[in-house]
DNA sequence: CGTTTCATTGAGTGCGATCAAGCCGTGTGG
DNA sequence: CCACACGGCTTGATCGCACTCAATGAAACG
């Protein structure tokens, strides 16, 4: 029985959004910020030196190659934390899915606040942490994952953020592409032969209901 | 100008292998082990109590699908840590690609030395902050990069690792082909197609001359 | 109502996978 | 020493999944 790496060592209270420890000592000290649809929160290779928080809203991480090609690194829902990154310039974008409201703090009083709390650092570690995990099921999806599969994946993680059997996508089916690494129409085909399947059925363009989540978690690999 | 999140404060002397701060650590306190060829270092699932870095040899990350499709997610080289990971249980299993001396610390060990030494933590943050990095890169090349594009991107890693104009492939094609997301066959027709244009040449099975270093890092994508 | 944007669907193509044969270096036993 | 087997790699032929190109449908908006 070993004690985890990383725990956090304050606890929080009831909170209105789902919340981890940074996230907690973000809402004590940051600035809210409101950003429109497809709004730059930051860009690539700028300095590192905000951290963010979602209030409200849906943000994207994006990386551009030179020709034009989008990869998007991961979507961020309220209550997250993201633009915590350890190099001194940034390796992706951020832009708001739709109206956002955002909540910045400086990196450097984040750092400060760590040299006298010990929970600080910790905590950086514990969000770091969680990118990384789903950085590395992102590989496993994009390296081996077949349309289908990867399309019922992310339709798990969508409909397993609202335990609820109606789920909204927050995002466009290019979105939905760029995270997937396939094209709109691949993305779209696949939707239509879920829902042929009876495995989702869809309610409007963006909100979907999971008929056989036992079939949609089998599909997803 | 802000200062680095995480930045070392312990820095190493002159060392035999490419050191980070945390290889430093650990080289006073680790225990070696010798590993054959493709023999296991730890499983998935698997506790994450200990914490490992290469001293010879390479090492492979991997992670199995229930139908046996394989993703590597990263290699690991002479002077790299590995195995520091966040969660109770481990997310890869690691394997030597050929013979292999290892050195293995507790990571009990490491947590009791973070509370006495401040340095420690920002190294591990750091170990993790270029897994991270690799990640996303690594994401990148599997969700928009052609075949072409991935194993050019994988030589110029290699490549890159030792500058001389001579460099080794440590894995086989198959490694290869589970790293880039592809197939055996793919891989050594990408690599024909890059020798027929000159870019590279290879001596033996592994061993190859960058020709075109221009060509290769445009290619590359 | 027209315009614009986003999504679906169809037809055809092509990149990378699959299936299959052969090559080459290495090791093993006669 | 050669004969043979074996594993890793290459190359060829064919297949099929996802991409491309194109048309249509469906919302959202002025």
């Amino acid at each position: 029985m070993t004690a985890p790496l990383i725990s956090s060592t304050i606890h929080a209270g009831a909170q209105p959004l789902p919340s981890d420890g940074l996230a907690d000592v973000m809402s004590q000290m940051g600035l809210r910020t409101t950003y429109a649809r497809d709004e730059e929160i930051f860009g690539q290779d700028e300095e590192t030196n905000l951290v963010y928080r979602v209030i409200d809203g849906v943000v994207r991480t994006t990386r551009l190659m030179a020709d034009g090609r989008r990869q998007i690194g991961d979507f961020y829902f309220a209550g997250q934390v993201f633009g915590l990154e350890c190099g001194q310039t940034r390796r992706f974008s951020a832009e708001a899915l739709g109206d956002c409201t955002i909540e910045v703090m400086r990196r450097s009083t984040l750092e400060s606040l760590a040299e006298t709390d010990p929970g600080i650092e910790p905590m950086m570690m514990q969000a770091i942490a969680r990118e990384l995990d789903r950085a590395q099921d992102h590989v496993l999806l994009l390296g081996r994952k077949t349309a289908c599969e990867r399309v019922a994946s992310l339709l798990l993680e969508v409909a397993g953020r609202n335990g609820e059997d109606e789920a909204d996508l927050p995002m466009t089916r290019q979105d939905m592409a760029d995270y997937l690494g396939l094209t709109i129409e691949t993305v779209s085909r696949m939707l239509s032969q879920l829902q042929s399947k009876a495995v989702i059925r869809f309610r409007g363009l963006r909100t979907f209901e999971v008929c056989n989540s036992r079939a949609l978690l089998r599909m997803a690999g």
